[in-house]
DNA sequence: AAATTCTATTGATCTATGTCAAGTAAAATT
DNA sequence: AATTTTACTTGACATAGATCAATAGAATTT
């Protein structure tokens, strides 16, 4: 049930074995069947998730109704809507499982409490949020200098298990194109090889 | 020197006089003109930037020449590479002063140790990452989702101490737009009213 | 104060991507 | 196995925003 999240943290930070014990203690595991949803729009967001196993997405929804995913999270990977999850307010966000998925949920006060008891394990947060940081500004940078066809061969090159993974149109929809774009984008570059 | 910057960590930590003490004497204070640069494309970014006094902006170039901003630091804020600062990478951005600026600069070394020896300087820079990480959302959803109008008009809702202070065609480029699109969406506006 | 550079605006035209609609194949559900 | 839903593709057409070019006022620099 641990193995994921210990990987994930024994990358970053060393616990003691006192301490990783201490730390499962803070966890729910929960699953979630493919298209379960872990958060809904308008509600808060209790949890701060970490995937054991599955894939997940989060996204938005616009007046016309059109989702746009935010982001993909798979094995290893944390999801949340964090200004939800740190302010309690409303989410504009939807966080659903695309496989059957197994997470180990934290809640804010499990999540305040271990950083305050290990704090090794706040040092493993800020270090995730340095990397997600960092994806998140080359996320922006892409939008603003990319065309849609580096947009995609950027994505699969950075992401592969992830474009693999899901379908077509949740790609598109992660890269703010429409599905028929990609399909097109895709097709030339077939074309020219 | 440092009101700014003690402003901003006691927002969110609380720190010893003597912590506060050891903490100034890791920051380098420095000076940067107009037009000057903190970093330039293609260097290793050694600094993270804390900004007491003026204003900055990251930006990146495309193949055309065309710069894109992706960030703008205004008193009371941090900017730095991060990807190149953790990673001693060279930078894909210049990080240059649109007015006389005064700043704080930690190298990587200052960094670690202030965490090392402060845990609360430690809190202090998650706190931060987490906002950050926010505000990069919000951005990313805000591409994926809105017209360039919404861009525009939120953009001066959320931060007008920017949208007033800089360039009309720098607040293009943030935007992702080209700076004659932002004139004509602001005459529609104004237009309208 | 003259010269230069920067900034913003406007018009004409272009283009990358979006929209709408139809058709097929594959997957999931009953 | 049949039905329904989901996924992807393709064509015709529309449009938001980009590009190119010209102008003019402000702000800087000399």
């Amino acid at each position: 049930m641990f193995q994921q999240l210990f990987k994930s943290i024994q990358e970053k930070v060393v616990l003691t074995p006192e301490e990783m014990e201490l730390c499962k203690t803070f966890f729910i595991p929960k699953k979630l069947r493919k298209k379960q949803m872990l958060l809904q729009e308008g509600d808060i967001c209790i949890y701060n998730a970490f995937v054991e196993k599955g894939i997940l997405r989060s996204f938005s929804m616009d007046e016309k109704g059109n989702e746009h995913i935010v982001q993909f999270a798979i094995e290893g990977w944390w999801i949340t809507d964090l200004s939800s999850f740190l302010t309690n307010s409303n989410s504009i966000y939807t966080i659903e499982a695309l496989e059957d998925s197994e997470l180990l949920l934290l809640t804010t006060e499990a999540r305040e409490a271990l950083m305050d008891k290990i704090p090794m394990f706040e040092r493993y947060q800020r270090l995730l949020l340095q990397n997600a940081y960092i994806a998140n500004q080359a996320r922006i940078n892409s939008a603003l200098t990319e065309t849609a066809e580096e947009k995609y061969t950027n994505l699969g090159n950075a992401y592969p298990g992830i474009v693999k993974r899901v379908p077509q149109h949740m790609i598109a929809s992660y890269l703010g194109l429409t599905p028929e774009t990609l399909s097109r984008v895709r097709k030339q570059i077939t074309n020219r090889i």
